[in-house]
DNA sequence: AATAAAGGTTAACGGAAGGTTAATGTTCGA
DNA sequence: TCGAACATTAACCTTCCGTTAACCTTTATT
């Protein structure tokens, strides 16, 4: 059986040595950091088989540094590590694609459960966020947009405005929600923006001639699949 | 609108108050166990629209309940919630009669998106503003009305008065209320101004010959569906 | 039947919303 | 600090849509 590797982010000395036994006790391998910004240098692709990042960190926060790693490694499972407890933690780390969190104090042996149910998982990152659009596929997490004729890189907004188009396929997508949710005004400016977005995702959509992004004047938009 | 009430089973208790208030957050009730036995014992039929429930939890897991919550109440839609990704979990929760699954980690949205739909399926709401005028198909949400030559697309005005016809077909329709509830205002322009509409809708309405428009001279309109 | 009132139909107008591309700030990492 | 990536703003054009006008037909009234 092959030897997991674990990037472990931890400021604490006491509380990131005794993990790190731990987690080496049980057959981990673990590349240990007590900085995030350094931490962010010393990360690199393909050595690592998934990260454990305490949130709370005096120099560079755990969010950042995962934002970080995500850009190197789109697809290496995330798992936060907190003391808060606060709602807007977690919903932060899972929008950026946290694949679990612990919150201290925890039990090793639930952490274990959770390592080793994220790890038996593979590469698989779980089929929330994606979406089958054609013969294109959209993944979320990293922004993607493969199509039979190459992958595109979608920018934040774009990726934003295209989940919640697919989040309401076929069906009409109101412009109000999309400017509450991705711009959180609702302004003249703010509406001419989402304009622009969504004349390049009919760019960035137009090879799969099943795909139709319909406007639905005065109410909303409309990405229709057809049969 | 009526408030759904969500029962959810999550044994860890940042998790589950975080779901929970975002629940709350977007109009549902929620019934919170953290516990699968007693779980069990408070969970009552027909207090609840949809359950979630996770799947690992340490005294029972939510397989068994969930089986217990079915033998109570056959209907209530069941979704399992599980940070583990697993074919035989998957599949184990289908054959219970699992609605939907949402994996750790998911996106807020997507579940958001999922419970709806669930929830659509089962209140009937979903034929709500969707009408049947012979061979058409009239979509209110959309604007649409699908014919068998495909479909036409209306304009805000166009929806709201054949909407109106729709709720009183075969029956009259007044005068009076379209100019009430669409236009606001009685006078001699918004009238002509309806019946404008009026010869549109007739215009858009004629390939469908059991349908017709009909003026019930000064009290309004009847559209009748012949039989 | 004559007349007035209501409705039918079509076309045109003008304002608002949307489409598209380019230019301009802004942010952030190298 | 320079440049790349990105969102926003601007500019210009097209489409959409409710209203109004014009002219015609039907219905009710006397």
């Amino acid at each position: 059986m092959k030897r997991f590797r674990v990037f472990l982010l931890e400021d604490d000395i006491n509380f990131g040595g005794v993990l790190r036994s731990y987690l080496e006790m049980k057959e981990f391998t673990v590349q240990w950091e007590t900085d995030g910004a350094t931490a962010l240098e010393r990360f690199h692709a393909g050595e690592t088989d998934l990260c454990i990042l305490d949130v709370m960190l005096p120099n560079m926060d755990g969010f950042s540094v995962a934002v970080g790693i995500r850009k190197q490694c789109p697809s290496v499972p995330l798992v936060f590590l907190t003391a808060r407890s606060l709602k807007e933690d977690v919903l932060r780390g899972y929008s950026i694609g946290a694949d679990d969190y612990i919150c201290k104090p925890f039990d090793t042996e639930v952490m274990l459960m959770k390592l080793r149910a994220i790890l038996r998982r593979g590469g698989e990152t779980s089929d929330e966020g994606r979406f089958q659009l054609g013969s294109f596929t959209f993944e979320f997490a990293t922004r993607t947009l493969q199509g039979s004729a190459g992958p595109s890189r979608l920018s934040p907004r774009e990726a934003d405005l295209l989940k919640l188009l697919c989040l309401h396929i076929n069906e009409l997508m109101p412009r109000e929600l999309a400017l509450q949710t991705i711009w959180r005004e609702d302004n003249y400016f703010t509406r001419r923006s989402m304009d622009v977005f969504i004349a390049r995702l009919r760019k960035l959509l137009e090879p799969e001639t099943r795909l139709e992004l319909i406007s639905v004047h005065g109410s909303g938009y409309r990405l229709i699949l057809h049969g």
